[in-house]
Order: structure tokens, then C-alpha cells, then sequence
DNA sequence: TAAAAAATCGTTTTT
DNA sequence: CGATTTTTTA
């Protein structure tokens, strides 16, 4: 048979910890998988196998954190036996399956299958609001910070009456109004957040035992990939739906934990053997990637986390290059530098394809941008903002929401007067006001405009006018075909017109992209017959910039560490190796996170498979001024055997953007310290004078004559123009001259 | 009410 | 610096 042949064939080449966990099938297990060890490839196989032994598809759940780990699975899977047997395995990210989960089971917890995921952009918009609504200013807390607040107490567990409940300070107490509030909306609105997919299924769970049972039933076979960057939430769901039958399979690595920030949790893996006594361990440390070179370096610096399960991974592979360090005058050099490198290496040997460049910040993508297009090498960025979140996009695609769900207030604000249509302040406050005291939707009491007290008539029937346009297309939603529907309304909105306008390069681009958008709503309903247009919108409110670019293997990759999780390149340029950039600065030093960005490195490393590149810049433009950096701690870590560092820098090869000394790198001529040193001053003298030896460190108390005490944030500038951002207790954030007011240190 | 000008603020990382 | 939000002006 030729399945079996596929499958045997591959579990036949796998080593025994591969075969052990690809052919145990039942019970708990819980597999250690170091990077590069083939992790992806016991998955895939393990299900292969799974349904061989007679197991039947839709009964096997596979968690895994991105859509494009998901999908290679499906492929993976359906390759080894076909797709329709393929398609049939619950394969997803946490947030979609979970989604489609509540869709099913809406109306339990209140709402209907055509509820709106806010993304966090809408989440941010109606954080904004509620402020407003609570008279919190911007200055007291940033809305950013209100959000994060909120969505860690929601990965810790803590719901809004609890978080009230608790909630000590005056700035606890006003976040938990806010809290409060906020959830509230969301309900109004129908309309989740992405914390509340998870936090609203566990609910789902917790409180509806034949449903939980209906899913353990359903759910016989559970794995789950990257088990070490599950949170709280997920955890707990995972644990209630296997604990009937306890087949559950978790790969993870601790060495590879990266989301601690969003609420992961590594103490998970070691929760497991407890939750599950039984568990059978296997670990993988065969390394099938990186050279030997590569894998002994990145251990070099694994090794100096204190927290971490003891492993030392291995290879067959040759040793390779050693790894090489760029110094770069600045981070135009930097660029220049990076891409004079890969000219060399692509007239050696290999494609643009084969190259990634990996980052922090993504801010650092544009400057590396800039020099790859004097250079004319093709490239292609990954992650930041997706298409789905660019303007345009979302406007047509609150207007498609509005369809479905008429109570989503994010959405029709946003295009309530987009184009606009003379529905302004003083009109929307007044109907904002009557759905507040009638207690009605917004869009209800828009269909009563004539009993809103204080509009002009005009305004009425603008009002009226807008609302029978929306309810007219919402009555078409069956009949029409979807293709139909979609543009003749947004003809009808508007606002194709105005996209239409087609005066700049700007516009063109915009009206593009809705074109395209316009496309890929017609070729899902083409090809998806029996999903309508709310699949469409709540499958793309998950979708992230990577599921929607292509890998293309004439251009170089570019892309944070954090979005190259799983991927792998024969080179890999991992940049900004700066104290303060990698490891990233914001606080004071805490070991937890130094840590964390340790393990960012290593996970950084260990995508390379022949050649890794190190860089760091001595002078990089933050918020449009140029400070000093120093050569990231992560560099000494890294065996020294195994590092060529002084071959490539300005020194020994010339470079068309970078020169030092001739490119005006927007220095700010009100700076003479800077200025000298950029005239003639050898590098070594002023190399000393970084910011942080002026005695101010980013995360310190300090105490100002006037405004009391705060804490250091940010730092600009040199000497006497050394200015720092500090967040005063009693003011908030302000910006003070250190030349001019009289600091003074808390020890 | 809408467009233009000014002010502010941000840089972690993402489903 | 560059994007976004708020304020001013017509």
C-alpha cells in the first residue's frame, strides 16, 4: 500500500527518540525538543500515524501557535496520505480554533455566531473611548498601557469584578473602571478581543460540563507545538479537555521560551508531568540543521541561563565556519556592510532566498532597507504592519463587519463619516448619548434619528439615509451572490470613490490594495461555497502579515527573531548586537528578562544551517538622534573559538553608502560633542564616552528639585546636551535637561 | 464640518 | 525622524 510505504519510509530514516514519539499513541507524553532536532517532522508524522493505526481524523486536535506552522502540518500530513484525509484533523492556532469552537457555541455565553475579534488595534480605539467616557487623560496613564494592563490581568486569569476586588492603589482602582467598562462594551458590541477567545472558551468549559464533555469526546488525540509558550489560559484549556482520556502529546523546548512577556509560561512544561503523572519523557537533542560550528556557539551562550532543563544538544554535521562579527561605524555602515556581504556570498554560491536577516526592533528594517535598494538586492520584510491592518483595508472592512453584526461600535464609528458624509462631533454625541439612556445600540437609535433630541433635520435624514443603506445590503446577505453584494455596497458607501481618487502614488496604492482585497473575498467564495462572508472576516481577523506574503526564493528574508521562530536559513545576519538594542533595554536589569533575551538569541542562532553573521553599529539614530552604542553582552558570550570578529568592518572593505567620514548621517549641528567627534576625534577616546557612563541608567529613581520623584526611561544626547525622559510620580513623563536641573540619585 | 497645521510620542517582541 | 493624534482655522 502506498501510504504505508510513504509513512514507513520516513519513520524507517527517523532515530529512536524520533520513532519512540512518533509510534506511542496513547497515553501522555511529553517530548523535549531541542532546535533543529526534527521537531516538525515527529508532528506531522506522529498524526500520519495516528490515522494509519485507524484513528479518525476529526478526532485529532493539533495546537500550534502560528497559522503557517499550522498549515505546513496540514501539508505535511496530506503529502504522506492525501488531503481530504488531511483537511479533516482540527489543525490551528490556539486563537482559531478556539474561535471556530465558540462560533459553534455562541449563544451559551451569550452571543451569536457572527460575533466581531477585535484586533489590537480596535481594542485600542475602544480603550480611547472609555477613557474618554471616565475623563482619564492620556497624560495620566497612555491608553498602550491601560491596554497592557488589562490584557495581562487577562493572562493571569483575573477577570474585571475581580481585578476591582483587589485593586489597591488609586491606579488600580481606575484601571479597574476601565476594566470593567471595557469588557462591558465588548459585549455590547459582540465582540471579542484575542485574550478573550481563550478566556471565553475556558469559561465555555468550566461552566458547561456536557459541552467540555462533547469536546473530550471529540478531541481523543490532542499535541501541541511550542508547548513552552502556552500562558495560563491555554494551559488550562488543554488540561480540561485531555484529562478524560489523557492522550496528549506536548513538544516543546525551554531553551526556545520567547513570550514570557505575553503571559507564557515556562514552569508549563514542568506542570505537565505533574498534571499528567504518567507522562512518558523523550528527549530529541540530535541537531540535524546548523554546522558544528553554529550549534557549539549558540550552546555557548544558552549555557549562562541559570533557568533552564540541562541539555546539550549535538550533530553529526561538519564543523563549518566559525561565526562572524560585523563592526560598523553606524547602523548606515551597518547596512552597507550587510549587504556588500551578500553580493559576495550570492556570487559565490547561493540565491538571495537563502539569506535572512533578523532583528529586535522591527523599526531596525528600514535603514537595513535603504541600503539593499542602492545595492539593488532583493528583499522581502515579514511581519510588522499586515495587509489586513492597513487603512484602507480596515475601512472596507468595518463596512463588510457592519453587515453582520450592527452592534460592532468600532466599526461603525470608524466609517460612520468615512467618506465623509457631514455626521460629525456634535451629531454623534447626541446619538451616542440616546443609546446610552435608552439603553439601545448605537446603530438602533440611529434608526430612531428623528427622537434624538438636539439633531438638525438635516442631520436626521443623513442619519436615516446612512442607516437604510447598511440595512438594505444586510437584507441582500443571503440572496445576493457575495461577489455582487461586496462592491456594489462599498459603490454605494462611497468609499470606493474615494480611493478612487487617484492623485498620488499613495492613493494608487491604496485603491490596490482594495482590489486585491476585493479579489480575495471573490476567490473565497468561489472556492468555499458552503463558508459565507462571516467565515471570511473572522478567518482573516487571525491572519498575521506572515500568512499572507509568500516566501519568495529570490529575495532576502527579513523579519524579527520572534517571527522567525520555526524557520530556518543556510545564512542567517542576526543585527543591532548593541547594549540597550539586544539585549533590549526598558527598566532596570532584571535577570527574568535578561534571560528571556538570551534565549531570543539563541533561538536567533540556531536558524542558521552553514553561516551565521553577527553585527552591531558603534552609532545608531534613535528617535531621530544618533547616540553611541556598545557591542551587545550576548558578543562575549559566544566561545571565542568559535568567532571570527575582526575580519569585515569599515576598516577593510569600502562600501558605497556607508563612509563615515562623507555622508551626512543627519547629525544634529546644535551637538559640538558630536560633532567633534565626528570630524577628527580617533574612535578610541570618545568610545568611552557613552551615555552610560555620564551616571544615569535607564530604569533608575532620581528626585528633581520641582517635580519630585521618577524614573528614568529614555536617555538622548551627550555631556551637557544629555537629556532624559523620566516618569515622575506626581507629573507623569517629562523630558529634563540634566544640564540645567539639579538631579539628585536615590540609592 | 472639513481641511490644514501643530503637537506629541514612540521602540520591544505577536495571536 | 516619521506617524498619529489633537488643535486651529476657514
Amino acid at each position: 500500500m502506498e501510504i504505508q510505504d510513504r509513512l514507513f519510509e520516513i519513520i524507517n530514516q527517523m532515530n529512536a527518540p524520533q520513532k519512540e514519539a512518533t509510534m506511542a499513541i496513547n497515553g501522555p507524553i511529553q517530548v523535549i525538543a531541542g532546535a533543529g532536532s526534527g521537531k516538525t517532522r515527529v508532528l506531522t508524522t506522529r498524526v500520519a500515524y495516528l490515522i494509519y493505526s485507524g484513528v479518525e481524523p476529526s478526532e485529532i486536535l493539533a495546537l500550534t501557535f502560528t497559522n503557517k506552522a499550522a498549515n505546513e502540518m496540514k501539508e505535511r500530513i496530506a503529502n504522506i496520505l492525501n488531503h481530504s484525509l488531511a483537511n479533516r484533523v482540527w489543525a490551528g492556532t490556539f486563537h482559531s480554533i478556539f474561535a471556530r469552537i465558540l462560533r459553534i457555541e455562541a449563544e451559551e455565553i451569550g452571543y451569536n455566531r457572527d460575533f466581531t475579534i477585535y484586533d489590537q488595534e480596535d481594542s485600542l480605539s475602544l480603550i480611547r473611548q472609555i477613557m474618554k467616557d471616565n475623563n482619564v487623560t492620556s497624560n495620566e496613564m497612555s491608553p498602550q498601557s491601560v491596554q497592557h494592563t488589562i490584557s495581562r490581568a487577562k493572562n493571569e486569569m483575573i477577570n474585571a469584578l475581580d481585578y476591582a476586588r483587589v485593586a489597591q492603589t488609586t491606579y488600580e482602582k481606575k484601571i479597574a473602571q476601565l476594566y470593567l467598562n471595557y469588557q462591558d462594551e465588548l459585549y455590547r458590541s459582540k465582540a471579542m478581543d484575542f485574550d478573550d477567545l481563550l478566556l471565553n472558551t475556558l469559561d465555555l468549559f468550566v461552566s458547561n460540563k456536557t459541552i467540555l464533555e462533547k469536546y473530550q469526546q471529540k478531541f481523543r488525540y490532542i499535541l501541541v507545538d511550542e508547548f513552552q509558550d502556552t500562558n495560563k489560559p491555554q494551559y488550562r484549556i488543554v488540561w480540561n479537555l485531555a484529562k478524560a482520556h489523557s492522550n496528549i502529546f506536548v513538544v516543546g523546548d525551554d531553551a526556545q521560551s520567547i513570550y514570557r512577556w505575553r503571559g507564557a509560561e515556562i514552569k508549563n512544561i514542568l506542570n505537565f508531568t505533574k498534571d499528567f503523572p504518567a507522562a512518558k519523557q523523550i528527549r530529541l537533542e540530535q541537531n540535524y540543521r546548523s554546522t558544528t560550528a553554529i550549534l557549539d556557539a549558540a550552546h555557548s551562550v544558552i549555557q549562562n541561563n541559570r533557568n533552564q532543563i540541562p541539555k546539550k544538544l549535538w550533530t553529526e554535521n561538519e564543523f563549518g565556519e566559525k561565526t562572524k562579527v560585523i563592526d560598523a561605524e553606524n547602523d548606515n555602515e551597518e547596512g552597507s556592510l550587510i549587504a556588500h556581504q551578500i553580493k559576495k556570498i550570492v556570487n559565490e554560491q547561493l540565491n538571495y532566498g537563502d539569506i535572512a536577516i533578523l532583528y529586535r526592533t522591527n523599526a531596525q528594517s528600514l535603514i537595513i532597507e535603504r541600503s539593499f535598494r542602492t545595492y539593488n538586492i532583493p528583499y522581502r520584510i515579514f511581519g510588522g504592519l499586515s495587509f489586513y491592518q492597513r487603512k484602507e483595508i480596515k475601512d472596507v472592512l468595518a463596512y463588510l463587519r457592519l453587515l453582520l453584526n450592527s452592534n460592532d461600535n468600532i466599526s461603525l464609528l470608524r466609517i460612520i463619516n468615512e467618506p465623509p458624509r457631514g455626521i460629525g462631533k456634535t451629531t454623534l454625541e447626541h446619538s451616542i448619548n440616546y443609546a446610552k439612556n435608552s439603553n439601545v445600540s448605537l446603530f438602533d437609535s440611529l434608526t430612531k434619528a428623528d427622537e434624538i433630541e438636539g439633531l438638525q433635520t438635516r442631520a436626521v435624514v443623513t442619519l436615516k439615509n446612512f442607516v437604510k443603506l447598511i440595512q438594505t445590503y444586510k437584507n441582500q446577505l443571503e440572496e445576493k451572490p457575495l461577489d455582487e453584494l461586496v462592491t456594489e455596497y462599498l459603490e454605494q458607501t462611497g468609499l470606493f470613490e474615494m480611493y478612487r481618487q487617484i492623485d498620488s502614488t499613495e492613493m494608487t496604492e491604496r485603491w490596490n490594495n482594495i482590489s486585491q482585497l476585493i479579489n480575495d473575498i471573490i476567490l473565497f467564495a468561489r472556492s468555499n461555497p458552503n463558508q459565507n462572508l462571516s467565515d471570511y472576516l473572522q478567518q482573516i481577523s487571525l491572519l498575521t502579515d506572515f500568512d499572507v506574503k509568500q516566501f519568495d526564493g529570490s529575495m532576502v528574508s527579513m523579519m524579527t527573531i520572534h517571527t522567525a521562530k520555526g524557520l530556518e536559513f543556510p545564512v542567517v545576519f542576526i543585527t543591532g548586537l548593541e547594549k540597550g538594542l539586544f539585549p533590549i533595554m526598558r527598566g532596570p536589569n532584571n535577570k527574568e528578562e535578561e534571560e528571556e533575551e538570551r534565549r531570543l538569541f539563541y533561538v536567533g542562532m540556531t536558524r542558521a544551517k552553514k553561516r551565521l553573521y553577527l553585527t552591531y553599529a558603534r552609532q545608531r539614530a534613535r528617535f531621530g538622534e544618533y547616540q553611541y552604542q556598545s557591542p551587545s553582552t550576548f558578543l562575549y558570550e559566544i566561545d571565542k573559538n568559535l568567532l571570527d570578529w575582526n575580519d569585515i568592518s569599515s576598516k577593510n572593505i569600502k562600501t558605497q553608502t556607508g563612509n563615515f567620514y562623507t555622508k551626512d548621517f543627519g547629525f544634529n549641528k546644535k551637538n559640538p560633542i558630536k560633532q567633534k567627534y565626528f570630524d577628527d576625534e580617533p574612535r578610541q577616546s570618545s568610545y568611552s564616552q557613552l551615555p552610560e557612563d555620564q551616571g544615569y541608567r535607564l530604569g533608575e529613581r532620581v528626585i528633581h528639585p520641582f517635580f519630585g520623584e521618577g524614573k528614568v526611561v529614555a536617555m538622548s544626547g551627550q555631556n551637557q546636551n544629555l537629556k532624559l525622559t523620566i516618569d515622575f510620580t506626581s507629573v507623569g513623563r517629562k523630558q529634563i535637561m540634566v544640564a540645567y536641573a539639579k538631579l539628585q540619585k536615590i540609592s
